[in-house]
DNA sequence: TATGAATGAGACTTCATTCAT
DNA sequence: GATGAATGAAGTCTCATTCAT
């Protein structure tokens, strides 16, 4: 975990690096936020490459000068974007998950949290833009797959209070579906702009719970 | 599921009208399909939009001029791509899918099929250029989401076999659920270049086989 | 000398590579050479900063598409000018010269010709459109000292046959300043647009004697 | 030689007025002069037209709004630049040359003098700023012009001491003859960053000596 | 029918200049 | 007066598409 975060943090800094200049006033930290929510709308619906950085300045409602004056580059504003989100998807993962064992919740309400949370962030544009143009930029690509990779290890390491008995390459093995499953099954429906998932979160939560359920019993004990 | 083909059908012929010609000749089919194959690597490479039109006939070892020949413009390859794809992907579930409950195997049989012919569709290089652009083209989405129909119908009805004693809505919400995890989590393996995939494919068809057991169970008779 | 062949072979070789691709058919060849005519008026007139792709292409009367099927940007047309600028005179040093002493004119001929040939070259407009933009391109100015230095090095070799009593080092350095002022005086008749030039070579012409006269004298037997 | 004055006055006065205003503190002039500074570093350096108004802002120390404070646009700051090379030319050569007939020193030491002050501002970084981006700036060409003429209207008269028995017609083309062949020879010096110059200082000398010894010694009486 | 040169609209980006603080 | 953020005109370059050969 710690090499994740090594990681991380390095995946984060080639970031940042691509801004001219970090806004650091109110004034001009809300006009770069304000550039950030207009690029945003614009590379979730038209795409990154179809989306033109006049169009971004334009519903910015700023001049093509003010944005270059944060971001030396097209990509740049969509790398700052996407670490906008991934820091979001971060913190809310850690406001969901409890970070001591003796504060555990039981681990079914414990998953529904993690669904309902996953849920709520899709539904936020920025988010939506950056899944739909993920593939396109191979740094941040690394940067999610960090973040995933800390995903897993946390849920890794949160089974472990549910689950003592199973070893770590198991709880590893379950951590990473149970992930991916509710990742991916949201994921789809951003893609899809899925109306119907709302409903069928109910349905997901289920889908989890007969995963684990036999397993959390199996092992629940050392 | 007549409603389906329908829509289906007025998708298609959208599509196929973009062609400026159907190659009929032997030749000049080889040819068409060379140019597709070579527009479906660049595509999953480097993304619809990066991909140029003369890299495409470059790499089909023909001239720009000949790749207009066939196709109107840029987005007529990539429909017609699409048009590959999904016929594909419906021959494949035809073929895994028996059509008569006369045939029908043990459900948790049906289901390995089912993941493991996902598993293989997925690896076809126009299958990750489709999805991995897929986004940015409206009537594909829509094409796919008749593909996704359909194959909901279809499950739902399968589903009718093993549990007759489900009502057709509950059979529909959990066909939909099948469909979606197996589909998302191959999906995601598409977008990440997951190497993982292949070992994670058997926790997989656990996954289905938890959600799914019970309920068989409470409705395998009328 | 071999030394100043390769050091010019490669530093043309770097130019040449900077051209997209080259005319061979007589069409493009056409063509080719219209484009870099028009630029070379451009540049002479406005400088190489101020002359816009746009203004070369209009000036060409083809289309700024056409310019960068040649050219991949701006400095490549520049190069290419200062190439076929330097190759000509090269040429033109060639033509005058006479490569062996067999051939030898009276000194006072063969440097009147240099004069001349010299002056001639410089009021081709390509010429002008070179020298004016000269410093901005580091790789040409190599170029151009390359050149420099072969001229520098013919002419101490010529020097040999009318004063063979001079030592090697006399032989440089007398034939540098020769050089130097001829090719001096006439380029500064180029940026100042000078039509006194021509009025002025006869005494350019005497300048060079008086200077040489004493020094073959002293030197023209072993 | 009145004519030339009024001339230089012209083009001197339309130079100043392109300063918003001129700095008489003590203060401001030295923010004036360094912002001078650094903008003959630039030019030198970069050229003109790729030197920006931040870049020199920053390398004066100051910001964008001060340079603007001083100058109304970025011509106005190479005028500015060229106004004082001129002036300080003109100062030099002043000094250099005797004003009147009954100082004169043996023309020998006088014509070395004006080599060793002409090599000498050369070296200064605003004379290499200023000679390398002239042609670019009509107005500044004439001013040159004017300069020019200047040199060759005192030279000429200069040399009326040295030969009173030439005619004014040829006194005047010898005197041009003579400060073009300096002035040509050491300015290709700073367009080549010639580190050879210095140690060619003396063969320069030497071509003018043997060019004017002949006339002086035929026209040194009336 | 195949080829690839020609075209030009449009995207990205820079930078001279202004102006609010 | 000093600062530097904001502006947008204008330049470079790409690439989808056409068309002459």
């Amino acid at each position: 975990m710690l090499e994740c975060e090594v990681r991380l943090g390095l995946v984060k800094g080639a970031m940042s690096t691509r801004l001219r200049k970090r806004p650091v006033q109110a004034r001009s930290r809300k006009r770069f936020e304000g550039i950030l929510d207009a690029a945003a709308d614009q590379f979730a619906e038209h795409g990154f490459d179809k989306t033109t950085m006049d169009a971004i300045a334009a519903a910015a409602g700023t001049s093509i000068g003010s944005v270059y004056q944060y971001f030396p580059d097209k990509d740049a504003v969509f790398f700052a974007l996407a670490e906008r989100v991934l820091e979001q998807s971060r913190g809310l993962f850690d406001a969901l998950m409890p970070a001591m064992e003796a504060e555990r919740p039981p681990w079914e309400a414990l998953l529904d949290r993690m669904v309902d949370g996953f849920a709520v962030i899709n539904r936020d544009p920025s988010v939506r833009a950056v899944w739909r143009n993920l593939q396109l930029h191979g740094e941040i690509v690394e940067a999610d797959a960090a973040l995933h990779e800390e995903l897993i290890v946390r849920t890794t390491e949160i089974f472990g209070w549910y689950a003592p008995g199973a070893d770590a390459a198991e709880r590893r093995r379950v951590a990473t579906m149970t992930v991916d499953v509710i990742g991916a099954v949201l994921f789809i429906g951003i893609l899809r702009d899925d109306e119907r998932t709302p409903q069928m979160r109910d349905e997901l939560k289920l889908v989890i719970r007969r995963y684990l359920e036999p397993w959390i019993q199996a092992h629940q004990s050392k």
